[in-house]
DNA sequence: ATACTTGCAAATACTTTGCACTCCG
DNA sequence: CGGAGTGCAAAGTATTTGCAAGTAT
């Protein structure tokens, strides 16, 4: 069993939630993805009632367990930082493939920085470079 | 008359799209606001139809005018670095205040490179930290 | 046992569309 | 004048809620 799957249903415990099967399949099809939207995780999981899958990324949003994200047109969701390594995303505006960059830690250092000078105390933070991708951007 | 309000018009004529009294005002409840949601503005619109509040949204998107931006739990929208100086916005979880950030040229710069290192053509990009104000991380 | 969850159905809220009329250039 | 835009009403989607039955601890 993952070490993620194990932090995963500590932290639902932790907080007075019960392990149950909508939500252990509604966290594999986050790791499975990386990125999904609300409609993909409820045609994922259509043998169970929608009004569960909206109710449970509630959950896991105030919990912190993923995000939500403005990549391109639509919000999407992923798993937060505890579950993934911290990333961040270019969207390309041609054909809309997300890619996932590594972290930079001339960035992370930078945004210390950006945020102690405005006396502003940083959690966690999102960046999304738009633009075009290899593939596209030769055409 | 701004310049920016000029550029405004000049958009829309450019793109084929007439100056109408629903655009006039929903650009200058753009620039009043800095960042808003959908339902404020058609509640600040709201002698005009929805209906044609969400349609100018959605041109304003695709001509570049406006994007739109995930910023704490919901999603809004602000006037593009093209009317506006480009920044970035740092969201309290606490308090849920929206701050703006001045533009960081060290930061600028990265992105960039990071884009660069992937091959990737960055044509503009957005960062959101989220974290406690300087008020709220003192209680 | 009991408090939390689910599924279902109904209620809300949000967004899009069709069409006749109006307005901008 | 002619095409683009608006308002209105209705249709679609998306999301939330109430409640009885089911399930995890």
């Amino acid at each position: 069993m993952s070490v993620e799957l194990d932090r995963f249903k500590q932290v639902l415990k932790n907080n007075g939630h019960f392990v149950t099967k909508p939500r252990l399949r509604l966290f594999g099809h986050l790791q499975n993805h990386k990125v999904v939207t609300v409609s993909q995780l409820i045609s994922l999981l259509s043998h169970h009632d929608q009004a569960t899958v909206y109710r449970n990324i509630k959950i896991f949003e105030g919990l912190g367990i993923i995000s939500r994200l403005q990549l391109g047109w639509h919000s999407k969701l992923e798993l937060s930082d505890t579950f993934q390594h911290h990333h961040h995303h270019m969207t390309c505006l041609k054909c809309g493939k997300v890619t996932v960059l590594n972290e930079d830690p001339a960035i992370e250092k930078q945004i210390e920085h950006m945020s102690a000078r405005s006396n502003f105390k940083p959690i966690h933070h999102q960046l999304e470079i738009r633009g075009l991708c290899h593939i596209c951007k030769k055409t």
